[in-house]
RNA sequence: GCCCCCAUAGCCCAAUCGGUAGAGGCAAGCGACUUAAAAUCGCUACAGUCAGGGUUCGAACCCCUGUGGGGGUACCA
């Protein structure tokens, strides 16, 4: 190869991105410098992680700055000397791949994998330093053989099981949706308007988990992003209070409510269960026939209703009196049982106590059908430990009210739900809330009526899917013996072909019309038998993946334990937030799952995670209809790899939003071309004496050097691409205007400038090592110490503050002492004019950076 | 309704611990080079930090209230 360093390049030369990008990948792509664990090294180790794409079409902008990111982090640690495990994979089942397929009569296969072949080319470009090695198909056989392994370990450990349940259906698709399908209660897809459909369907038991899903955030507290840590709380919501015991007239057993506000029971005047729950069948059933048929009619109109109108939070309350009546277990107090679709039959016990003076829901009900409301919680009351709020007017003076507001729920239609002294409430008279709470459980478990108890907004993780091209359930149903896992040398069970089957929907797996596949052998009796034909939700393929990349080719385990000492969990993960929930909760879970099953040693798959925002276009979310698409290869093509993701870095802090319109990928190329265009002019040789280069030049660099690990580590791209312009005008001027071409420090900073910029633009970080006189590869730089000496300043500027205003600036010395400054801000003149008529009642001394006079006139 | 995040030049964004409001870019203007243009190089201008209050010697930064924008969630007892 031509070394081009000793013979300066004439003015015209010009930067040439697709060059460099041609000229560059097949050499790289020979040298497979990004090979992960390779035997005998050393090294620290770091695992960074991108969320793997979805393959459908070709890359776009959100991948390109996702990726982008992951390898700026990857890249980085590589250069702090680490091993740095990188891998890339295809999340490659799922639905749109079988609508594709469905609209064109093909195969969802080949669709899938036509997809990963543009989108790998892309990505090849693009250049992210993958471990390419590792690359895995989420739908491979090699690959779900192992997801059904982790299902059957689930399964043995009681964590997968059947139920029948609601679930979200779509009536014209004839198929169930998951939860994310459902957009604004119609199906994604045909925009039909989804309902309710009771089916028996596989679950995961995530609830078990869900204390330790919602306290082992705690954990995570400062390396994922806040938003994401309050999204998973909400999600879990974990609420704590009573399980009450109301025996019901005419019933053997008693009903159990779940309550926060067990202070509150003197208080609930009614009951009311989920019309969908079938307490509330069988309580009408053994009610009169007039009843009967009323609920049997509301009933129906409830299940027919439409998640759409039960989204209005604020439609009025209905129901139906089911002439029953409970008994509270404290006042022995007779209340009417209502049934309501306001009370959900999946959370809690499906039924409640009613306390309308202190819960909104509850006194709406009360208002709509003329029921009691009684108030047993004082909220105007003062309460120790509670400092009441009253505002002051202008001259801060307290502002009493005049009146104390009225205990009228029913006038003002605002239930109490404040802090307050208990009343009418028996034994619970003149307790505070909070004391009121723990007394009335002490009284229910005394009297065993009830106990404390908690529950979780969060639900069992539906997993079962009537689809084609996803996992296939690893499980034989036999007349005689039942479910029957499939034994662990028959895996895979392997996908049947597609052609010849029917992948429309209608309402059964499309696997279950493929008889050679499905009629099956009981694997315990022998007997004939038929596979499961659901299919898994493909959030059960991406939940251990991580996992996966560990013994990519290891056909004898999923994942082998010892590279999962070395290598997880994940260092750094980085990934839209639009998997904020779902995603993260899985694979959560699933790490805890495991760690529980013994094949890991830890409990968070992720231990810091990146967000990053999305990329706009003229302020809103790009797509095709809307005609503002910015099309990944377009950009790719005109501005070439290292352009685009020297933009995205430097557009903003990467979790916020990119707004194309706002960003300039040609500055971007000026940027590139500038600082590849030193590298050429760079006259003096490899071995030069750094330390005789210019000082001012080498402070800047030195600052870099020492500045840009922290800012990486912080996620501030966009300021270390910032520093790198920096330090490239500051190069350019000692070329032009200084020290010359000639110069170490020049050397130096056009090296440092190659070594940084790897991180961000490798193709031209690569070139401008090998104009530089060095061979390839600049990615395998070691980062270069920052000499302390060259951090400190020869004089640092002080400020002469008086009453905080700036007054005057002094050139010092940065090792100046306090009283020498002081004495120097003392004797400025610009401070003794000001200071004239004053006295002076403090000084303030920041050596060496300000002095503050405090005067008093 | 509840929860979370954000607000700094015309625009995108910086500002370690509370200590000089400006690092960088875009757009703009001027100049050098050029027969000219592009490219390149150089120079210039532009805000007092959304509003109001508080804490402090000192606030873009901490606290409170409000406004505007974005996101999450939705009858969870």
């Amino acid at each position: 190869m031509e070394n081009t360093s000793d013979t300066p390049r004439p003015e015209s030369e010009a930067y040439d991105a697709t060059a460099l990008q041609e000229k560059w990948l097949p050499i790289w792509q020979e040298r497979h410098d990004f090979t992960a664990g390779r035997a005998g090294d050393t090294r620290p180790r770091k695992y960074v992680l991108d969320m793997f794409p979805y393959p459908s079409g070709d890359l776009h902008m959100g991948h390109a700055e996702a990726f982008g990111f992951g390898d700026t982090v990857a890249r980085y640690w590589r250069h702090q000397g680490f091993d740095v495990l990188h891998p890339v994979g295809w999340d490659s089942f799922g639905l749109p791949a079988e609508n594709a397929a469905i609209k064109r009569g093909s195969d969802p296969r080949e669709w899938t994998y036509a997809n990963i072949d543009q989108q790998k080319r892309s990505f090849q470009r693009y250049a992210p330093s993958f471990d390419w090695s590792r690359e895995l198909h989420t739908s491979d056989p090699e690959y779900y053989r192992w997801t059904q392994w982790l299902f059957l370990e689930l399964y043995k450990k009681g964590l997968a099981y059947r139920k029948a349940g609601q679930v979200n259906w779509c009536p014209l698709d004839q198929t169930v949706l998951a939860n994310e399908q459902v957009v604004n209660g119609s199906c994604e897809r045909c925009g039909t308007t989804v309902t309710k459909k009771s089916l028996t369907q596989w679950y995961f038991r995530v609830t078990e988990y869900a204390d330790r899903l919602l306290d082992d955030l705690n954990q995570l507290e400062g390396a994922w992003p806040t938003k994401v840590l309050a999204m998973q709380r909400n999600w879990i919501g974990r609420s704590t209070g009573a399980d009450v015991e109301f025996v019901i007239e005419g019933r053997l057993e008693p009903v159990t409510v779940f309550t926060t506000r067990p202070d509150t029971l003197y208080g609930a005047t009614f009951m009311v269960v989920a019309a969908d729950a079938a307490l509330a069948q069988e309580l009408a059933d053994g009610s009169s026939a007039e009843v009967w048929e009323r609920f049997a009619r509301y009933r129906d109109e409830v299940s027919a209703a439409s998640d759409i109108d039960r989204l209005a939070t604020d439609r009025p309350k209905t129901g139906v009196f089911l002439e029953r009546y409970a008994v509270n277990p404290l006042s022995g107090e007779r209340l009417p049982i209502w049934a309501s679709d306001y009370v959900l039959a999946d959370y809690g016990h499906g039924a409640i106590m009613a306390v309308p003076a202190h819960d909104q829901r509850d006194l709406d009900f009360a208002l709509a059908y003329d029921l009691p409301v009684r108030v047993v919680v004082d909220t105007n009351a003062p309460v120790t430990g509670v400092i009441p709020i009253i505002p002051l007017d202008e001259t801060g003076d307290a502002v009493w009210p005049d009146e104390v507001p009225a205990l009228d729920p029913v006038g003002t239609g605002v239930a109490l739900t404040g802090e307050g002294r208990l009343m009418n409430s028996g034994p619970l008279d003149g307790l505070s809330k909070l004391n009121a709470i723990r007394r009335s459980i002490e009284l229910l478990e005394q009297r065993r009526v009830g106990r404390a108890a908690k529950n979780f907004r969060l639900r069992d993780w539906l997993i079962s899917r009537q689809r084609y091209w996803g996992t296939p359930i690893p499980i034989v149903h036999c007349v005689e013996c039942g479910e029957v896992p499939v034994p662990a040398a028959d895996l895979p069970v392997k996908l049947p072909d597609a052609t010849g089957l029917d992948l429309s929907p209608q309402g059964d797996s499309p696997l279950g019309a493929a008889s050679d596949w499905v009629n099956t052998t009981c694997p315990t009796c022998g007997k004939p038998a038929r596979r499961d034909s659901d299919t898994m939700d493909t959030f059960v393929d991406s939940s251990w993946y991580y996992l996966r990349y560990l013994s990519a080719t290891d056909d004898t385990v999923a994942f082998d334990i010892k590279e999962a000492e070395k290598w997880a969990p994940v260092n750094q993960y980085v990934g839209g937030v639009e998997h904020a929930i779902l995603h993260l909760l899985y694979s959560r879970f699933i790490t805890k799952a495991l760690c529980d099953l013994g094949y890991v040693s830890f409990t968070e798959p992720f231990t810091s995670l990146l967000n990053q925002g999305m990329v706009l276009m003229d302020g809103a979310k790009m797509s095709k209809s809307k005609g503002n698409l910015v099309e990944f290869a377009a950009e790719l093509n005109t501005h070439g790899a290292d352009a685009l993701r020297v933009t995205l870095a430097f557009a903003g802090p990467p979790e916020e939003d990119i707004d194309w319109a706002d960003v300039s990928p040609t500055g971007a190329t000026k940027f590139l071309a500038r600082a590849w265009r030193i590298a050429g002019e760079v006259t003096s040789p490899t071995e030069v004496e750094w330390k005789s280069g210019d000082v001012r030049l080498r402070r800047i660099t030195h600052r870099l050097l020492a500045d840009a690990p922290g800012l990486v580590e912080a996620y501030k791209f966009n300021v270390v691409v910032a520093r790198l312009m920096e330090l490239v005008n500051a190069t350019r001027k000692a070329i032009d205007s200084g020290p010359g071409a000639a110069d170490a420090a020049v050397r130096e900073a056009s090296e440092v400038t190659a070594m940084i910029l790897d991180i961000f633009a490798p193709y031209t970080a690569e070139d401008m090592w090998e104009r530089l006189g060095y061979p390839p590869s600049v990615a395998l730089v070691p980062w270069r110490k920052a000499d302390p000496v060259l951090l400190v300043d020869e004089t640092v500027t002080a400020v002469v503050q008086i009453d905080g205003k700036m007054r005057d600036r002094l050139e010092v010395s940065p090792t100046v002492s306090a009283e020498n400054l002081e004495a120097m801000a003392r004797a400025s003149e610009a401070v003794a004019r000001t200071l004239a008529g004053r006295d002076i009642v403090r000084v303030i001394v920041r050596a060496p950076r300000l002095v503050n006079i405090v005067t008093r006139e």
